[in-house]
DNA sequence: GCGGTATCTGCATCGATTGCAGATTCGCAC
DNA sequence: GTGCGAATCTGCAATCGATGCAGATACCGC
């Protein structure tokens, strides 16, 4: 394991998403390490498009496909989760620990929480079906959108 | 309420969501009386696509646009569930009780599970924030998948 | 410094869903 | 049973998120 960040265990820091690049035998670019600052302790969840925006400002002419291909790349190594449970577009979380989520129905933000969820489903809980993870969601509304009511 | 079908309640018969509809001033058209059929009873969590083609055997023309709008409407008299966990496309549950799924990663397939879930999270664990439903997903592999590996 | 290959960009395409407009039909009144 | 008005249906265009493709470009080991 390399150097743990300041965000503690579950969250890699851009020298680590760099090294499990180059592990692979992918090339590091400058559009890369961008994303990889972006993500970095970024706890907004979020989606391709924004990710794009705020990296157009860094580095403006950036291609929206990029960024699509760098956050697909980063799951498939297994560096990002993605979030489908909210609808509209596809969320990204930097965070790889065991949490769960909160999500405003109202404007569509996501929060981490830790929560110590009981034992779990056991595998023969339900017959006839191999369970490999859990995912709890909680919905509702935040703060500021439950005082906007 | 109006009489109980043979799934238990939770499951409405095609009889109560036409009453829902009356009750609401929406129309009763043969292309609705045909989906609540369709919904009667299926666990299959279809998709729209899905259900438009089972309807267009018995209904050739009927409009994909049409069951969208179906769908669309039971789903605000809240006589539908909409799964929105699924990658791909929107699922659609007529059961209503309380109750959880299992996703198939590997072919989309969704199955109803009925599990004891403690009591739940009391709102104070979450601070500004109101919870007004916990979803609970089990990702893994059907039985047909699991063998196939 | 060179070369080979992975990447980047721009654009076309695709799948799911919704908007729109004209033709049709349901359901109440007479 | 007829008629009427509003809701509905259908077909098609448009939108949105995401991916496929091809040529130009840049990383990185030698």
């Amino acid at each position: 394991m390399g150097a743990r960040s300041a965000y503690g265990a579950g969250v890699h820091s851009p020298t680590e998403l760099a090294e499990a690049f180059r592990a692979r035998g992918l090339k590091l670019t400058p559009q890369r390490h961008l994303l990889f600052r972006l993500l970095h302790g970024n706890t907004t969840h979020p989606s391709a498009e924004a990710l794009f925006l705020a990296a157009s400002e860094q580095m403006p002419g950036i291609s929206l496909r990029t960024v699509y291909q760098t956050l697909n790349d980063l799951v498939t190594l297994g560096e990002l989760q993605q979030i489908d449970f909210v609808p509209g577009s596809a969320r990204f979380d930097p965070n790889l620990s065991d949490h769960q989520h909160l999500v405003c129905d109202a404007c569509g933000a996501v929060r981490d929480v830790h929560l110590p969820l009981g034992p779990g489903v056991s595998g023969e809980a339900v017959a006839d079906f191999h369970i490999d993870s859990t995912t709890v969601v909680f919905h509702g509304r935040c703060g500021t959108c439950a005082a906007a009511d």
